[in-house]
Order: C-alpha cells, then structure tokens, then sequence
DNA sequence: ACCCATGTTCTTTG
DNA sequence: TCAAAGAACATGGG
C-alpha cells in the first residue's frame, strides 16, 4: 500500500499522535528494518522531543528537537500503527517507539521487511543523498515536461522513478495513466504538450482523491482503474463489471507487464503507440 | 504447492 | 552511457 497517498496517511496519523511527545525508549523486535545501527538509533532517539512530521514522496520524516530527523520508508508492505500494552502489539511490529507523555507506542509494521529506519541530518539530506526528485504533488506541469521530454525510455517505468518526481508507485501510476488517456509504453519523448499537461493533471486528481479517502481505494470513484485491479480475482465467478473500462462497458482492462511490473490498462482509452 | 505482490537497488545484456 | 530486463531482498496470502 505504501504509495505517497498511504504515506501521508500515516504521517497524519502520526502527526496527531506523537508530536511534542519525547522518546521515552526504542524498542527494536528486528534490526533488519534498520538502517542506521540500533545504537546509533537510540542514541540518537531516547529524550528527544518530536517536534513535527513532513513528507516527501514515499518518505516520511520525524522531526527532532536536536535537529536531525527519523526517515521512515514503508517498503512494499510497512504500516504504522500505535499500542498500550505490549500484548496489543500489531503483529510484523519490527520497531516500536515508546512515547513519554502518553505511555504509548508508535509502531513501525512491516510483514515484508522491505521498509527502512533510519536517522539523516535533515529531509533536505535524505533527498540529496538517495536522489529523490520533487514530490509528485509539488512538482509543476512545465518541471514534469522538463523532466520527461528528452528520456528515449518507457513512461511508465520514468513516473516510477523517485528521481524524477517521487511518490507514484504501481497502481497510482497505471490510474494516472488512465486518467490522463496516455499509453504506459509511450516514450517520454513521443508525448505532445497536451498530454503532459493531461498527465500533470491526472497525477493531482489521482493523488488528491486517493488521500482525501485516506488511500481507501475501495472508496474510489467508479470513474477509477484500480476497481479493475483490485477485484480483478477476488470477483465472484460470474460478476465480472469491474473488470470493463469505466467509460466503455464493452471493452476488457488489459493486464501484461511492464518493466517488470503488472499493468493495467484499456486498450481504447491508452491507444498502444507506432510499431508495437 | 505454486504464484503473485504496493518498492528499491543492483546486475546483466543489448 | 543509456535503455531494458531480470534478479534479489523476505515473507504473507490467495
């Protein structure tokens, strides 16, 4: 789920419940999530207030009295969640951060292990460091089309990129797709001014609607991709609506592979280019 | 038992 | 150097 919709999720969440309150103690169940060593962590951490919380992409940032933030990636599987008594502990919890004031516990999930801890001097930092582009909901029309304009390389692998602009992941990428009418296999050079501006535009409406329903995309409108995914073998035999275009009732969501990555589209809506 | 999976990063191949 | 595919990571769930 993880994608910069469920990211801001959490950081609301974790906005509204750790901020001002000081790290009483770091509780790690599984170094594996860490990627700055479990003393280094802790020292860093334990009597430190939590002063704010920000985003970047995928990335969100716990920010830190002493200056330094905590930098949380949510991998392919992470989520946070909070508990009282170690017995209500979510299960997958790998790191759980003790809260002085509230007597709770902030608690990092993840079944997967892909997520990642770690401390940076600052989000600023981080960004430099791993090469992070400008947050897809910050990015303009005219920096995208900058961006994407001069790359002889698949659009959908490049909105993948976190280096061009960062927060889209699989699904959003193939709804934004949709969205916009645009072929996942088009180059990035072959898109006329038009459609970076459709793209741009379908990245907002993507990402506002997936956050204002908390990245519950059960709650999508009906006009959205992701209902062909979802349900697509989770639909009873029989009932299968959901996996037609919503604009043409008529016409099958296609699934094949790009880059290695499950794609959905609809062959009328994202006309495949020349000589494919 | 087998296959798939939301992300990132490295390796291989062309 | 670039583009694209494949693999690896670690594990749960269908």
């Amino acid at each position: 789920m993880p994608e910069l919709p469920e990211v801001e999720t959490y950081r609301r969440f974790i906005d509204e419940l750790a901020v001002g309150q000081t790290i009483a103690a770091v509780q790690v169940n599984d170094a594996h999530v860490l990627a700055t060593p479990e003393d280094q962590l802790r020292a860093g951490l334990v009597g430190r207030t939590i002063t704010g919380t920000s985003r970047l992409g995928k990335n969100c940032f716990l920010e830190l009295d002493n200056g330094p933030v905590l930098v949380l990636h949510f991998g392919m599987t992470g989520d946070i969640g909070a508990y009282r008594d170690e017995p209500d502990a979510p299960r997958f919890t790998r790191v759980a951060l003790h809260l002085e004031d509230s007597g709770l516990r902030l608690a990092f999930i993840d079944p997967r292990k892909f997520g990642r801890i770690r401390l940076a001097a600052s989000a600023a930092a981080h960004q430099a460091a791993k090469k992070i582009g400008p947050d897809a909901l910050q990015i303009t029309a005219a920096e995208l089309q900058q961006k994407l304009s001069r790359r002889k390389t698949l659009l959908k692998p490049l909105l993948l990129d976190q280096g061009i602009t960062a927060g889209l992941g699989n699904w959003i990428v193939d709804e934004v797709l949709f969205q916009a009418r645009i072929h996942p296999e088009r180059l990035g050079s072959s898109l006329i001014e038009k459609e970076f501006k459709a793209l741009h535009a379908a990245i907002q409406l993507v990402l506002a609607t997936a956050i204002s329903h908390e990245a519950n995309y059960r709650h999508f409108p009906k006009s959205f991709l992701i209902h062909a995914r979802e349900w697509d073998d989770s639909a009873a035999p029989g009932s299968d609506a959901h996996t037609f275009c919503p604009r043409h009732p008529k016409v099958k969501i296609e699934k094949y592979y790009v880059g290695g990555r499950a794609t959905y589209i609809c062959p009328r809506c994202q006309p495949a280019p020349a000589g494919t």
